[in-house]
DNA sequence: AAAGCGGGCTGCCA
DNA sequence: CCCGCTTT
């Protein structure tokens, strides 16, 4: 079977044999101003230098942002930005206050305008522009095939935003030279060259990793890498590995969760939150929670590193018993608010380790995710805790898929039910969205329709009224075809009737939930296309052309019988 | 520290 | 696109 995702296996920890790319692509470097526009200071016009003026054009595009008026951002920016300013500008430009980004904000309003206006034929040739690009560094060459590219664009300099109260945003995200990067390939493949006047950093050939091109970022000082876009082999297989895995969990959670509850009664205090945690992170689908740098991210929290002002025990609350409320912001600095009914013993723990504490303290003082990692290692092989959320999405979306689905419903219904599914698992896993802006509109829009579609039902109902009762007259063969006919009319304005009506439901569902995230990276695609197979519905209506590539290994392989 | 997967949002396109 | 997080 699907040959391509069973090809040898290589050396323990060997990614590939062969590896041959052009090297990142560089963004353009920053063309100045044109010399009407200008920046003020104090009210006066004010010639920047080069360097001193691209970052202030970063700032002026920004000026619509509501975090430019933040404090933290100012001062981060007023600071990045002195620092790269000529000491005659640094004498000058002391006060942000006193800058003035309008008529810059302006130039790039208007470019972005006039961008936009223009004709069809110059906006073709924009796109060839970028295609050729895409053709020349968005491919490389991976043992004999070639493979698309994910990122092969380096990062454009800017300023940092950071999700959340971020405490340095509004940092200066420093241009990528060549002499950052250092190339991964194979030796004997055509080494990229670096750009006209320039060097790598490095060039190595290492066939341990992924990667074909890394360098530092300078915000968090951290590495950033070129990979593989999702389609490619190498990134098929590893995504097949990881459902593989939550598959082998499924074989053993009951064990572990005999386990885990049992735990709750140790006299150990360590594994009696190690066990409570672990209840959370099955249950709630919690991400693992690693203690972070104090001042270096956003304030967020995973379980782990819960602390005890994130949870409220309410003993008895509407009408349930043993309610733990949580409210904290996770990763993205996204709002958890979750009112939970837990086992009366998960309770109790809860009020011991809260016991003698500050709001500021740790919940699991004596736990982390290094040491509930090497627990559930020891429970099975390639476990760690977020497989619980990759397995109990998926199981989630196979067993909704089961209660829901109804093989007597049109498509559009199963689709429906097919959303409902998956919504499930987003609400499980916290994937939330803001409202759309367009929101309220295109709910009006599409009640215009449904209207639209009711009324022509209604009509289509007289007309076949009078039909029936023309046959009923004449009772000629010619008016019983027409009865026919009206009837059929008929069937199918009703039915596109109930397909809006059902469009509608989706949508006002859908309103808060994002589920692009869970359908990407926690569902187990093959219980998708099974579904599609058992139930009549096309691929293309759950999965587009992104999605059907990144999940080729799973249309290749999974028939309609495949179980998670 | 290094590697690589997971996340929401925006603009563009079919 | 540009970041945030987990795992090892």
């Amino acid at each position: 079977m699907c040959s391509r995702w069973e090809e040898e296996k290589k050396e323990d920890g060997v990614k590939w044999t062969q590896l041959e790319h052009r090297g990142p692509y560089f963004v353009p470097l920053y063309e100045p101003l044109p010399d009407d526009v200008q920046f003020y200071y104090d009210g006066k016009p004010l010639k920047l230098s080069l360097a001193t003026e691209e970052i202030a054009t970063f700032y002026a595009k920004m000026l619509d942002h509501e975090y430019t008026t933040k404090e933290i951002f100012q001062n981060n920016f007023f600071n990045d930005w002195r620092k790269e300013m000529t000491s005659k500008e640094q004498k000058i430009i002391k006060d942000l206050d006193k800058c003035d980004f309008r008529e810059i904000h302006k130039y790039f309003v208007d470019k972005s305008e006039a961008r936009k206006a223009l004709s069809k034929e110059e906006k073709q040739k924009l796109k060839e522009e970028a295609d050729k690009i895409q053709e020349e560094y968005g491919y490389c060459i991976l043992d004999g095939h070639r493979e698309k590219i994910g990122n092969f664009k380096t990062e454009p300099p800017g300023l940092f935003r950071g999700r959340g109260d971020h405490p340095k945003m509004g940092m200066l995200k420093k241009r990528i030279m060549p002499e950052d990067v250092v190339i991964n390939c194979s030796k004997d493949s055509k080494i990229p060259e670096p750009p006209e006047g320039h060097k790598w950093k490095e060039v190595r050939f290492d066939n341990t990793v992924t990667w074909l091109a890394s360098w530092t970022e300078n915000i968090q000082n951290t590495l950033k890498y070129i990979m593989l876009n999702p389609s490619s082999k190498l990134k098929g297989e590893k995504d097949w590995q990881k459902y593989e895995v939550a598959r082998r969990l499924k074989d053993v959670v009951h064990k572990i969760r005999a386990q885990y509850r049992a735990d709750w009664k140790s006299k150990e205090m360590k594994k009696r939150q190690r066990a409570v945690a672990l209840y959370f992170i099955d249950k709630l689908a919690l991400r693992a929670g690693n203690e972070k740098e104090e001042g270096e991210t956003a304030d967020t929290v995973g379980c782990c590193s819960l602390r005890v002002e994130h949870i409220k025990l309410h003993p008895r609350l509407d009408g349930q018993e043993h309610v733990v409320e949580f409210d904290f912001l996770g990763k993205d600095s996204i709002r958890y608010y979750n009112k939970v009914s837990v086992e009366k013993l998960v309770f109790k723990n809860l009020q011991l380790f809260m016991k003698n504490k500050d709001p500021a303290d740790d919940l699991f003082d004596r736990l982390n995710t290094s040491i509930l990692n090497r627990h559930l290692q020891s429970l099975m092989d390639g476990l760690s805790a977020k497989v619980f959320r990759t397995y109990n999405a998926s199981i989630t979306l196979q067993e909704q898929l089961k209660a829901l689905t109804n093989s007597e419903d049109s498509v559009a219904g199963k689709l429906l039910s097919y959303n409902r599914a998956n919504r499930a698992v987003a609400i499980l896993c916290n994937h939330q969205r803001s409202t759309p802006k367009t929101f309220e509109k295109s709910m009006q829009n599409l009640q215009t329709k449904i209207d639209a579609k009711k009324q022509q039902v209604e009509e289509g109902q007289q007309e076949l009224k009078k039909a029936e009762d023309e046959f009923e007259d004449t009772k000629d063969a010619k008016a019983e075809a027409n009865v026919e006919k009206k009837k059929k009319l008929l069937k199918r304005l009703e039915e596109q009737l109930a397909k809006l009506n059902v469009q509608a439901t989706d949508k006002e569902e859908n309103k808060q939930i994002a589920l692009g995230t869970s359908k990407l990276n926690y569902l187990d695609p093959r219980i998708t296309i099974a579904w599609c197979k058992k139930f009549g519905v096309p691929i293309e209506k759950i999965y587009n052309k992104t999605q059907r590539e990144k999940f080729a290994w799973a249309i290749d392989m999974a028939d309609e019988d495949f179980e998670f």
